[in-house]
DNA sequence: ATATGTGCAAATGCTTTGCAACGCC
DNA sequence: GGCGTTGCAAAGCATTTGCACATAT
């Protein structure tokens, strides 16, 4: 009852796989999660299944810094810094500071709908420096 | 002097095309928008100085949300709303309204490197809502 | 029974790359 | 002249799609 219309085997078996963990993970991970834990699903099933989650907000989905879209469990809303349309791609500055409280009179102020926001920083965090200085 | 070592033709046309919008665009609307100008440029080569202009930071570049990368001249810093490292892909959550002011002390607090943050809205604009809705 | 979901493989679309030709410095 | 840059076409990847088959309800 969560996404399309029929409980199937791999449907549930994608959302169980979301469960197995906290942290994002790419369509093509998940499946090999799922390949590895003896699910026998397509990798076309488990992207449909995926966008279809992400979609009715079921589950949360950001894009990486290269592209790939990533997926995880549960769901927050957030924010951005450019106001983009979606449609022309033109853009409309957000100054900063104040966006937070602001976010949602401005978007209002604009006019804008189907607002689409998430706020993620990408890093190197403290063990993967490590890991990586360890590599060198 | 921006981004090789060499200037040519090509990476001047690319530079030029950058400077003649505010809106970010794709690298293949660039390279279209160059070719209609008259430019004789390939678009591997487009694709080539977009990226060393944007790791060079001279550019401003973002992720749209079906994963076409946009490029925009300046630069202007933001932030997010998930910690996520970009190697092992780990997040940890950022709560949210004192996020503004607490970006840099979180990112700080967490020794996370290589900060890369874009806080952008994505959402249908008012005349696209109109353009849209007349077309139906 | 029948519409929906699945699997597979082919197709897409953006982006990158190999390699020879080219042209700044 | 030498090495960075370009062009073109081929390769790469993540993701989507067409279609026949399987299956929830």
């Amino acid at each position: 009852m969560s996404t399309g219309k029929r409980n199937t085997r791999q449907k549930q078996a994608v959302i169980d796989a979301l469960n197995d963990s906290d942290e994002f993970r790419s369509a093509q991970k998940i499946h090999l999660d799922m390949v590895e834990k003896g699910e026998k699903v397509g990798l076309a099933t488990v992207y449909r299944n995926l966008r279809s989650l992400a979609q009715d907000g079921a589950i949360d989905m950001l894009m990486a810094p290269d592209g790939e879209s990533l997926y995880r469990r549960c769901d927050l809303d957030t924010h951005h810094h450019h106001l983009v349309c979606r449609n022309c791609l033109r853009s409309i500055e957000v100054t900063g500071s104040e966006m937070e409280e602001l976010l949602h009179a401005l978007v209002e102020k604009h006019g804008f709908t189907e607002i689409e926001h998430s706020l993620e920083i990408f890093g190197i965090c403290p063990q993967c420096q490590a890991d990586l200085a360890a590599k060198e």
